[in-house]
DNA sequence: TAGGCAGAGTGATAGAATAACGCTAAAGAA
DNA sequence: TTCTTTAGCGTTATTCTATCACTCTGCCTA
């Protein structure tokens, strides 16, 4: 099992070191996976850390494009992969995308959307999790996969 | 308080005099809230339980279409109305739509989405929603609006 | 009656995602 | 090594989802 404890916290800024730090152990992550990450993989998941907010599959084109111009198909190409190896989610309600802030746990994640500040809060929310495992086993729902996202205001936003 | 304990079950098909009832119950909260259940927002949440599974926006513009060729605007703005008196919601991993199933609930719904037969059957999930709640109060985030989807096998399709 | 406004029509466009094809280069088999 | 296969990416086009901006009408109210 690859240790990929890394260092920072999604919801603040970090430091190009940090970035690089966290894109190696996505190397390693992806590799214990049978899988590559990419140049243009990597370049897309580095765009996703340093995004304040969650972004768009259209600004990340923009902005890879220094890169050499891609199309829409090579940005979601590599968004689908991050997140089918678990290095980036999808926010459905504002089809826009994160970084994965917990690599290594098997989380059905919370997402908490800031309506003022616009950011999204990663968070592990085991009790919320369970409860609704709980209420699925009971409506005798077999599930694949959940999708839990919360609108408001954050703490930060709300000082 | 308008009484709108309807007959019909969300998840079975219901017959015209019951999506009558239905609707009628509907234009009643409408009014309720003050507001108006107009012949166009009336048929798109007619269209909406006559579905067996959620709806497209595109979809409901098809079918509208013997009535007087809708364009994207009129559904949207008739989806965007029923959203907003509860009776309808998005279903934001599909993006389709459903006429509410638990009118008169201060629900935050639990959506679970069959894999198998394409339908989608709204759960009352208390256990979830109060931890989901108390999950987010412990983060200090203030809440406006939840979205809980869960993708899967239902019980029928198990069977 | 005049004014204001919600609702709806309409054409255009923005935004999100996928289809279908071909090319290349690296990995695996012979 | 050489052949074969396949994963990844480039490219064009298209589909699907949603909103903008403007107009018109009919209702309510002053």
């Amino acid at each position: 099992m690859i240790e990929a404890q890394h260092a920072h916290d999604a919801n603040k800024p970090h430091t190009p070191k940090e970035t690089e730090v966290f894109l190696d152990e996505a190397e390693a992550i992806a590799e214990s996976k049978g899988q590559k990450l990419t140049p243009i993989r990597r370049k897309v998941l580095e765009l996703l850390l340093d995004s304040r907010e969650p972004a768009k599959a259209y600004d990340l084109l923009e902005k890879i494009e220094g890169y050499g111009a891609a199309k829409p198909p090579t940005i979601y190409r590599a968004l689908d992969f991050l997140q089918s190896v678990g290095l980036a989610h999808k926010i459905e309600s504002l089809n826009a995308y994160v970084a994965c802030g917990h690599i290594n746990h098997e989380h059905s994640a919370v997402f908490l959307i800031c309506d003022k500040c616009g950011g999204a809060e990663e968070l592990h929310a085991d009790a919320t999790s369970s409860a609704l495992g709980e209420d699925l086993r009971a409506a005798g729902f077999e599930i694949k996969a959940t999708t839990i996202e919360a609108r408001g205001i954050c703490r930060d936003c709300n000082e």
